[in-house]
DNA sequence: ACCCAGAAATGAACATTGTTCAAGAAGAAA
DNA sequence: TTTCTTCTTGAACAATGTTCATTTCTGGGT
């Protein structure tokens, strides 16, 4: 959040985070692609070239987006809790559970808000245009997220394996989810999917330890 | 093809066929967002108009190019074969092999035609538009692939869960795919990609007949 | 050969978009 | 107040999908 010397809000500031949300807002409503600068720049109660004064193009103002996105997300994530069982279960159950437990929300995020976590796989930027540092570095914590269950789950690997599988896991539950709320495909009924995932990342979990 | 009555090609036919051909070269070298109608008109040497003559618009001719890079995955995914370990292998084993197999060719088939596999599934109708029951069809006979691998598999299931469960494997197949082919995360290494398809399908298949 | 009706092809013109920038408004300094 | 600077605006431009009046072609009848 932008603020000038003085520590107070400037008026950039306010207009970009304006900017910011109505383009949520539209997102979440009707997509990515019906985000145009016109009723944008309505929504927000701002000229049509004050656009252009904050962001450099929509792309620019989209990639903000998704870093709202990608941060909500990231909450989302950090808040689950798994009932613990009173160490009874083998630090390897709770563990299984936790991934579980993650993917799951995971889900619950992107049914939520279709709209919006679409948007942020779905844009692409033009050829030669290389997706920002900070952006790449966001995405990249949802994958520190599941490394970091993985240890006692499959002891056996070593750290950057562990980080390689770690990706590939995200991936296939992202594919699970991404097919799973693809309505052209026909929609899955939700509880459905949300059991296929968990019978999914359990089998995963299952077979990688048994290797 | 569409022919006339007395079985040679039609002009229009003709066009048709020009047309799809131009799109999936121009598709194939920059991507379906650069895939416009001046540039594709003059590819196909025919007048910016001629192209709504033959489909509704360009969504229609993307969809007609959808259904061309179907029948090549379809067909890709047909020719696979794998080495008969002369009965010495359980059917087990033979459908896990043959799984595994599918998974790499899918794979394989992304890597050698990126932008058009994945206009396969980046491509999205204005809202409200249904997608043309042929396409879907297209589509579900990919899962059904997957399906007749699984019989062997996962005995104790019922048809419809395996019908469920092909759905899934294909799912999750198709986001490690999409994900380790994404430049945005940074492209893994082709040959460490196929090494996680074949680790992660046998990891499910193993997890699930274990249930 | 010629003509003509219908079909097919054409590309100029239009509508909708992202983006720019000259002109004006608002603010700061004197 | 006057002047200078900075910010804001929306008309104008460029790129693009789509339409349709006009032109060109085609085949059969004379």
């Amino acid at each position: 959040m932008p603020r000038s010397p003085d520590g107070t809000r400037t008026r950039r500031g306010e207009l970009k985070e304006r900017l910011i949300e109505s383009a949520l807002s539209l997102i979440e409503k009707q997509g990515l692609a019906s985000l145009k600068a016109r009723p944008l720049a309505e929504k927000a109660g701002c000229a049509l070239g004050a656009i252009y004064t904050v962001f450099p193009d929509l792309d620019g103002l989209i990639l903000a987006v998704s870093a709202r996105t990608l941060a909500k997300l990231e909450a989302h994530l950090d808040a689950i809790t798994v009932p613990d069982v009173e160490g009874r279960a083998s630090p390897h159950e709770v563990a299984l559970q936790r991934l579980v437990a993650l993917a799951l929300a995971y889900l619950d995020f992107a049914f939520a808000h279709r709209a919006s976590w679409r948007a942020l796989f779905e844009h692409r930027l033009p050829e030669g245009r290389p997706v920002p540092d900070w952006l790449i570095a966001d995405q990249a914590r949802l994958f520190d997220k599941v490394e970091a269950l993985l240890e006692p789950l499959v002891p056996q690997l070593a750290a950057p394996d562990r980080a390689t599988l770690a990706r590939s896991l995200f991936s296939a539950v992202h594919g699970l989810v991404l097919l799973g709320l693809e309505e052209k495909l026909g929609v899955m009924a939700f509880p459905m999917l949300r059991e296929e995932v968990a019978r999914l990342v359990t089998a995963m979990a299952r077979g990688l330890a048994a290797t």
